[in-house]
DNA sequence: CTTGACCCTAAAGTTAGCTTTAACGTTAGG
DNA sequence: CCTAACGTTAAAGCTAACTTTAGGGTCAAG
């Protein structure tokens, strides 16, 4: 099949197709004498198989690294193994984002829980000491992960 | 005092503290004659608060947009809006990594549940299969979160 | 008067994972 | 023969949040 229905079928673009095969993550197909690609049926396995892997976490980098040459053949041991270490992966990013909840919920709670009047200088100085000091005590929070996303991935596009 | 003093206080490198006046983040400070720039001691405040705000998942952009001109004068309905969308955000971001954590110990357990036999060919295609039964039920997963992230941020180099 | 530590700016580079653009060849249909 | 829809390439652009580089001024000490 052509790159052209190989990415209607995989619901990848064509240019995302063309620059995994320029990063030598598919290897290079077979070329029709006027140079158009062709793709065996397995290719939209196997682009699924990466989008999934992305999907679960994975960086290209780390599925080039455990995709077998042959899709029949994995080696069992790196990838569970890798699994494994995602999965610890997520655990520990889950924990500090649980931490950052905690003390955004609690900084929400010290903001409304001024005292009547509104003394706002004082109380802007209240509620920083008391973030420094719980954030001081907890040096090791999240940060990048919860930042950049907006909500939807960016797989959306779809060229024709 | 002066930047060099400033990032040693703050942790911060002097090229983030004047990228940061770049970017309009922080306003433009006092210069002594020769050019160099001269901040007050609130300085070191402002950029712990920054900081602290990234860590707990807040981008650049939402930082500048909640900042009040003046330290003691904030914006309450505001910061407090954010802080709660940032709280759902979270929520969010936990639920779909719960997910992904999931089906990967799902595949764990395909791949090790393996006929006793080596059908590796087969079992790699029972395996892939109900990756994507599993997968495609569900599309709203993670993915760029898990990603990217060194387990340590790029909070890390100090200049002198 | 030189050395070293400091400061300045503008511009380019980094990372990941693509997309977009530009310029061009191919193919099927009317 | 023209046109629309496909295919090709290399190179540049995008995002966020910085860092690095290049080139140059300032300042205190010895």
């Amino acid at each position: 099949m052509t790159i052209g229905e190989l990415a209607r079928r995989s619901g990848l673009t064509q240019s995302r197709i063309r620059f995994y095969e320029s990063i030598g993550l598919l290897k290079t197909v077979e070329r029709r004498p006027n140079g158009y690609r062709i793709y065996p049926p397995e290719a939209v396995v196997l682009l699924d198989l990466i989008a999934t892997a992305q999907t679960a976490g994975f960086s290209l980098d780390e599925i080039r690294a455990l995709l077998p040459g042959d899709l029949d053949h994995w080696d069992h041991e790196a990838l569970v193994g890798a699994l494994r270490r995602k999965v610890a992966e997520i655990e520990a990013l889950e924990a500090r984002l649980r931490q950052s909840k905690t003390q955004i919920m609690a900084l929400i709670g010290e903001i409304e829980a001024r005292p009547g009047d509104i003394d706002c200088a004082a109380n802007a100085r209240r509620v920083l000491s008391r973030m420094f000091d719980e954030v001081k005590k907890n040096p090791t929070l999240a940060a990048d992960d919860v930042r950049r996303r907006g909500t939807a991935g960016r797989r959306s596009a779809r060229t024709g």
